[in-house]
RNA sequence: GUGGUCGUAGCUCAGCUGGUAGAGCACCGGGUUGUGGUCCCGGGGGUCGCGGGUUCAAGUCCCGUCGGUCACCCCA
């Protein structure tokens, strides 16, 4: 059998980055319990037709079958894999609607997969943090403005390069547009939306020819894209456009409380960013959006927004807001440039030295009392010169070998970095604070 | 899904216009008869991503495929 080769877009990661990985997401949910997120998971499959019920594009769907399948079997494309969690999020609201107690708030991080064509920070299979709140018939707003503080929070505590949390609204645009006189809102939304990859001229110029707009109606929407602020400033050079419509004013109004909350709450978080439209199709208001600085040309590895009408049943609805960090795109960009790093490779705290295999029960019974105080232990492999059980340690990055007294002697353990080794008792002795456990640090 | 580009040892790469593979680092062993990281000596390891084709001969040319990456699409 030839060797076995990767599976484009469905990436593995190796012992010391899974440390990361974890390390990360336990960062994560803490931070998402600390606010009161509830944790919840679904499972992998929804049926096809929730999957798409937001009438938009067939998304990359990957759709369950069953290998050995009768022919003509009905419901062989009835079940897909999710592609997000709001979605499965939103079913599971209305199927249990009777059981949880609103305004309700909860996270979940999983896998989601979606046939997209990979590329670094891309894959097919790939991890999803998420939070959202929802309520039934309506969602107060002051929750809109809570996203961006937990995502603050919970990248503040990781590692990485300071994050900036990008902020439109959907009102502002299409109440800019309709104001403006052009009648088809998304249309221009995601033509101004290829802005930055495809400038100005040639966005106006898109503008004319699919959204039937006029020189004068493409320039001012190129100047509404172009309001960039930290403050709620962005309101003066908006009107200072002199377009006129009611739900521009809501959504200004919305913005601009999403933004102090986010100068009150940590300066130099939140900026707001009228060019900004992304997210899924089922966005009514709020979106998110969010940077990591130095690597804004990797785009954003954290958004969401404001779904008034996702979870939707007959007469109950609960609209809702939530966010989700794109955990394996983060990942894969930081792995990428080095910028993640790990003390060892393994969770061992301790190795120890295996004098002679007559002596293994000996040696098992000193890492049973350190592992019995919560230190990572692993006995030698075998009783190899000490020189080279030193050496199984070093390649690992574990920081002590524990040796064994001969003859009645005391114990010793050696800081294999300082080389410093003292006497010890196995049923008293601590390893520093910092070497208990593998420390994850950018680099 | 469409198009571009790349794919030689674990890693970084060399291999001229085709003549059946090399370096550095890493790894293993010995010098150092049980306490490593320096130094010296020696060693293992590659169906040149995979499969076809052209040729007396292909890592080197052609086609396909898989994988990485970039752009489009879309988005974490």
């Amino acid at each position: 059998m030839s060797k076995p080769t990767p599976i484009s877009g469905f990436p593995e990661w190796l012992p010391a980055q899974r440390m990361i990985e974890q390390n990360i997401v336990e960062r994560i949910r803490a931070t998402f319990e600390l606010y009161g997120f509830a944790p919840l998971e679904t499972r992998a499959v929804e049926p096809l037709d929730q999957l798409l019920r937001k009438g938009e594009t067939s998304k990359e769907v990957y759709v369950l079958r069953r290998l050995q399948e009768e022919p003509g079997a009905q419901s062989a494309d009835s079940l897909g894999l999710h592609f997000d969690l709001t979605v499965p999020f939103a079913r599971f609201v209305l199927e249990n609607s009777g059981k949880l107690q609103f305004p309700f708030r909860r996270y979940q991080i999983q896998k989601v997969w979606r046939g997209e064509r990979p590329q670094e920070g891309r894959y097919r299979e790939f991890l999803q943090a998420d939070i959202d709140v929802v309520d039934r018939d309506d969602l107060p707003f002051h929750y809109d403005t809570e996203m961006p503080l937990v995502i603050g929070d919970a990248f503040a505590s990781l590692p990485i390069p300071p994050a900036t949390i990008l902020v439109n609204n959907r009102k502002v645009c299409e109440g800019f547009y309709r104001g403006l006189g052009l009648d088809d809102p998304d249309q221009v939304l995601r033509t101004v939306d290829k802005l930055d990859k495809i400038g100005p001229e040639k966005v106006a110029a898109l503008l004319v020819e699919t959204a039937g707009a006029t020189d004068a109606q493409a320039r001012a929407c190129l100047e509404l894209a172009s309001i960039s602020t930290a403050d709620a400033s962005f309101v003066d050079a908006v009107r200072a456009l002199g377009v006129d419509n009611p739900l521009l004013d809501e959504g200004l109004e919305e913005l601009v409380r999403v933004v102090e909350a986010g100068v009150e709450h940590a300066p130099g978080l939140i900026r707001a960013e009228l060019k900004i439209a992304r997210g899924l199709d089922y966005y009514t208001g709020t979106v998110y959006e969010t940077q990591l600085q130095g690597y804004e040309r990797f785009g954003s590895i954290c958004s969401g927004g404001r779904y008034e009408n996702l979870a939707t049943a007959g007469n109950e609805r609960f609209p809702g807001v939530g966010i989700s960090i794109g955990v394996s795109r983060m990942l894969g960009l930081l792995f990428g440039q080095n910028a993640l790093g790990v003390s060892r490779s393994v969770p061992t705290c301790v190795v120890v030295a295996l004098p002679a295999e007559e002596l293994r029960p000996a040696c098992d019974r000193i890492a049973r009392s350190l592992r019995s105080r919560g230190i990572s232990t692993e006995v030698a492999p075998s009783a190899a010169k000490f020189g080279k059980q030193i050496r199984f340690a070093e390649r690992r990055g574990i920081p002590y070998v524990w040796f064994p007294g001969a003859d009645g002697a005391a114990d010793t353990i050696k800081d294999i970095r300082s080389g410093d080794q003292v006497e010890a008792d196995a049923s008293t002795w601590q390893p520093t604070a910092g070497d208990l456990t593998p420390v994850v640090s950018g680099s």
